[in-house]
DNA sequence: TATTACATGTCGACC
DNA sequence: GGTCGACGTGTAATA
């Protein structure tokens, strides 16, 4: 990895066009070619960037100013001007053994997968994943009294997750094999207007304690 | 901005639970306190960051070993265990001028509004930003029949894309004045479940090309 | 390769 | 503070 601080102007061009006027900044260019642009404040996002792959040409102009040309086989271009360099740093670092996540969608749906009779008395799960022309249904299940129930979760339940429910019940619903087909939408979260347009609909909603659903002991769901 | 290069380990937890086990990384500290670990590669994304506001607390082990415990109102948490510091480095950079955006959405807008006639014969523009209760419809526009066209435009089409342009219909629909109303929903890229979804609902489909619409010699735009 | 849905999405605008 | 829509979204998985 390099660590340029250098007072630069930037200009790109590709999907849109943006331009940076002078001041200091920090440019990253990583192993990988990658290279982003860092004002000193602002999260975590660059104000410019350009990913890997590309190349970089650097050149010099007539008055000793250095500018690096980013392009991509893209057409997308980044120009880097660097008035001035204040540090110049390089230090190997090697790959990164790697981030591991715990309690993700991916997780959220395995918990309850294994727990749906936890949702209510002799639910049974059909299949996850389970298959429409419209997209996968998280889980399907089948209640005590054998009929189908279509379950959408998303870590933060928003209106569009009920949509999407709403579609995969308005198609499932087609299936003379399924219907009657109802809904739940569960989540770790769930906005205020997700709920009402959820309930409104007549889908239930369901509130995921992810330490809740890893502890074995957990109680019964509660279903509103 | 502060730059640490260390051998380090992380543990986030907070809206997930993640870890990075020991290896060397960047560390950034921006001006308002947020930060972001860096691996050598992998586009500009970190691997754990912490927005601003937080409070950033070190402290040191009884194997002399750093810790730095960062924190902030909403129950977030990121562990920085500092095994070896490699390089330290500061500079002030001073607020930086921003950045200047061309060219996306609104531009397509622009020049749409100023092409209807092309969509069809005797479109005509009734109002860009069209308010309703639920928010502004991008086009509306009255037909050679003078029949009322919602359009909504998308740089990239997708599903939720016509969910929106459906409550939109649902919603004009209700207006005397205005009924029938049909729509159109118009992007430089339109994915195949938003298609059929879209002529599911009765809705059209229009493919912009962004080059052809600056070009004043543009052809009848395609409806299908 | 392209298509899809998730993301600690982030970010801004508006209410 | 919550909702909504755009993003140079990026990213991984899947077909």
């Amino acid at each position: 990895m390099r660590l340029v601080i250098a007072n630069c102007t930037v200009d790109y061009s590709g999907r849109l066009d943006a331009h940076l006027s002078e001041a200091v900044r920090l440019i990253m260019v990583k192993a990988d070619g990658c290279i982003s642009i860092h004002a000193d404040g602002g999260a975590y996002k660059p104000l410019n960037w350009m990913n890997a792959p590309n190349s970089i040409h650097e050149s010099t102009d007539d008055d000793d100013e250095l500018t690096w040309l980013v392009t991509n086989d893209k057409n997308e271009k980044l120009t880097i001007k660097l008035h001035e360099i204040i540090s110049d740093f390089s230090q190997d670092m090697g790959i990164d053994p790697g981030l591991q996540k715990d309690g993700v969608e991916a997780h959220l749906q395995e918990l309850l997968a294994a727990n749906v009779d936890k949702i209510s008395d002799g639910m049974v799960l059909v299949r996850r994943e389970y298959p429409t022309d419209i997209g996968p249904v998280d889980l399907l299940c089948r209640d005590d009294k054998g009929e189908a129930v279509a379950i959408e979760i998303k870590r933060r339940g928003e209106i569009d997750g009920v949509e999407q429910l709403s579609r995969y019940l308005d198609y499932l619903n087609r299936d003379g094999n399924l219907r009657p087909v109802s809904g739940i939408f569960a989540a770790q979260e769930i906005k205020p207007q997700a709920r009402v347009l959820a309930e409104d609909r007549g889908i239930k909603c369901l509130l995921l304690d992810y330490d809740e659903l890893r502890g074995i002991e957990s109680d019964e769901l509660k279903l509103f």
